[in-house]
DNA sequence: GTCTATAAGACGATAGAC
DNA sequence: GTCTATCGTCTTATAGAC
């Protein structure tokens, strides 16, 4: 297991003031203090507070297109795609809560790189929506606006972040298996 | 129909900044801007930046609550409250599409009125929780972790603001409708 | 009800010593 | 790699003229 570089532990301790206050309302005397150290030495390892907001939110958007890569070239039907899409999301959420709060919040306060992370977030509606429509047609889902069902799955999966850590009793195996009836099957019996 | 006084319009206008950037990265100047004044102008009809957050949050949190107390003393099945409380943040979130943002996302820059809002916001989950557990028992719903369950319905509620604006051709009646279904009966068919 | 001027401090970031 | 000292700017908010 490497070692964590200064950098990283930076961009680590960073992401979890940015979940409690926003990335606004973290100032670099409040990360340097978390740190231990003055915020002049800050700059040492890194070169702008923006800089660290763009490697946060990049990182896990990219990391999101990756997945969905992977499950759009898998051969399976719609309903065994979104399980893959919700077990995407349990992963990468519970592996770096901290920067999810960053991505869903805070993208908002990306610069140059603002563009870039809106034609990822973009394309992977579209996978998700093309996803969607194929269980229509095929007739594996109910045929209802498939706008408002990737609302409601994605808005859940996007707020993962807030409750895992919640829950500590529950763990991830289980979280994954009750979304997925929850997600697909409703709540109805 | 009553007319909107300056300083309800000063709430109204920083509510819609408060959404697109956030409280803490909005100033009293982008504030004034907006307004076609100056910053200091401001100060005649509010006392301070925090006064229009309080003011933006409790409000709404508030709105919630009584919506929730009425659901509640109405004599109705679990499925028939969830229904109700699906109604009630479409209402509430089509009337104040700004506050909404705020009250998701900015309401740990409360100071005294934080624990107030949490007290709040921590009854009506309790109240969301005890109707999922009496249709547990009366067998109205299928019998999962009524956690996951909550988190599932309320996060797809809670981010209703994001979405409204952005499908302005789907009627108020429609999107109730698809979510009454997708919520409860889910997608599989 | 809005303005100009300004207080008093916090902000991100840099220079240069050690 | 961290420090002290500091720059130039922006921040919320107030005082007082009109």
């Amino acid at each position: 297991m490497k070692l964590e570089t200064r950098k990283e532990e930076i961009i680590r301790v960073a992401a979890k003031l940015f979940k409690e206050k926003g990335y606004s309302a973290v100032t670099m005397r409040d990360l340097a203090g978390e740190m231990g150290i003055k915020a002049a030495s800050l700059y040492n390892h890194i070169n702008s507070k923006q800089d660290i907001l763009d490697t946060i939110i990049i990182s896990l958007a990219e990391e999101f297109t990756e997945g969905m890569r992977l499950i759009q070239s898998s051969k399976q039907n719609c309903i065994g795609k979104l399980k893959q899409i919700i077990q995407l999301h349990i992963r990468i959420s519970s592996q770096n809560i901290y920067g999810m709060a960053s991505l869903n919040n805070d993208w908002m306060h990306l610069k140059e790189k603002r563009s870039y992370y809106k034609k990822l977030r973009s394309d992977y509606e579209d996978d998700f929506r093309g996803i969607l429509k194929d269980g229509i047609v095929s007739s594996e889902i109910v045929d209802l606006n498939p706008e408002v069902m990737m609302f409601s799955i994605l808005t859940t999966l996007r707020s993962l972040y807030i409750w895992i850590p919640k829950k500590e009793d529950l763990n991830l195996e289980e979280l994954s298996s009750a979304l997925n009836q929850i997600l697909i099957e409703g709540i109805n019996k």
